[in-house]
DNA sequence: CCTTTTGGTTTAATATAATAAACCAAGTTT
DNA sequence: AAACTTGGTTTATTATATTAAACCAAAAGG
């Protein structure tokens, strides 16, 4: 059992994930049983989470997501001053190389995507604001990884092999510390079919004044835009790490 | 005592409500006095909706939201398919008459901003989304409301008087039927300083395929603004509310 | 350097929540 | 038309959460 543990906000939690992934779909016996909750837990918990707002009755009796999480989501993605300047950074660089952009930040050791700036190429990856995905496997995850010393990434990374989302995954730690070592060095991160197979993407991490990294850009891409621009994605991608970094330089935070 | 009621959840809305206001400036101790929670239990409160990623300890101890709020909030936009359109159309309707406009859902009697298409004004009203507002005070929400008929209209507002928000905001339900009438004939509804002082607003009302009205889109401007523009702006607004509500047409939903 | 204060963590006793069972209304089946 | 099923609502009993008190480490004050 686990300690100091509210088990009404872990149900909470898993009512809003079922109601997040299909909205106006589930009644209040549906939940009940897809969630093994008892009805008249489940009665109480939908009560007190519609006054609240956290979500609202349709009209056939389904539940939807409701405006708390409007503000609430608005408050966390402000939360990140520097996604003002991207979105007004961020274009450019995208016209420029032709290719989408990804805004992260790390969280434990997945990286959340905050924001990205699409380009009109035909493919892209369904990276949402607001998905996470492990650090290890992404470009932005090793740009972000560098501030960790061995010690703390062992320590982040306690199991013996780390998860492999494609066959192309790194799953040694020392591999990982390598790769970390190197990305510190260059100024930039790939990763070559780690995270996606048929993508590459390369990051570069943004600093603050204190040199502290708080944040990573990236470009990602197919293989065939990957051996035509690399170079220029390369200079671009630091390019609009840098001029992000002078605006978080800028703030006052 | 509130009936089926889990108090849980209503401590982890104030506490979230808080860190959504001030993020990165409380620690435990601090909401704990602020909310009067004791801090035990403002202990396993915190450490169950860490776990959940509700939120985030900074280095400093103190609490900022987590990226659930992020994808919950990501996933409570999505819920309104209608949100892509506004954003490719209303960027043209912005450029033509030079003034913000704002889209908004009914929930209760109050609007729910969603989205705004920001125009290079100088003032504005700070109206982001996930903000609410008392729908009768509002444009947007005149527009909405007209829906209901006489007998909705007093369930829903069953005190005697209104919320007044200005000196010149309607306070008298039958005022408010009269002007929802005389919007539902005309096809747009307005507010002078109802709202917000010196603000003045038009708003038309999106409908989809059934002809319900699911949605409304409104001009803000200053009094100068109003006089000058006024039928550019209604022409342009119903017009943007009309091309939305072909769009929602289309849709299925 | 010693004492006090503060903020966070842990635990046993007390207070309260969760749920099994019953009830109810509406819809479906026979 | 009667019987049955379903989904939502209510309540008394049982299980569990909450919290007062204690503990601990670190920081502040004398």
């Amino acid at each position: 059992m686990k300690r100091y543990w509210v088990p009404a906000l872990e149900r909470a939690d898993q009512i809003l994930t079922l109601i997040a992934y299909e909205p106006a779909r589930n009644r209040l016996i549906d939940l009940s049983k897809q969630l093994g909750i008892n009805k008249s837990s489940m009665f109480t918990l939908l009560n007190t989470m519609e006054s609240l707002g956290w979500i609202v009755k349709e009209k056939d009796d389904t539940y939807s997501l409701g405006s708390s999480f409007g503000a609430l989501g608005a408050a966390y993605f402000r939360q990140f001053n520097l996604l003002k300047f991207f979105h007004v950074e961020a274009p450019a660089s995208t016209h420029r190389v032709g290719e989408t952009i990804q805004f992260a930040v790390l969280e434990g050791r997945d990286i959340i995507y905050l924001a990205k700036e699409e380009s009109p190429a035909p493919i892209r990856v369904a990276a949402d604001p607001g998905m996470r995905f492990p650090a290890h496997a992404t470009s932005l995850g090793k740009a972000l990884l560098t501030q960790y010393s061995y010690e703390q990434l062992k320590q982040l990374f306690p199991e013996p092999l780390l998860e492999a989302k494609t066959p192309h995954t790194i799953t040694q730690l020392d591999q990982l510390w390598l790769q970390l070592q190197q990305t510190y060095e260059q100024g930039y991160a790939i990763d070559e079919q780690e995270a996606v197979s048929g993508f590459f993407c390369i990051a570069a991490p943004i600093l603050n004044h204190r040199n502290e990294i708080i944040a990573a850009v990236s470009f990602t891409m197919m293989e065939a835009a990957w051996l035509d621009k690399f170079e220029l994605a390369k200079e671009e991608i630091v390019s609009l790490a840098r001029r992000l970094s002078q605006r978080a330089g800028a703030m006052i935070l």
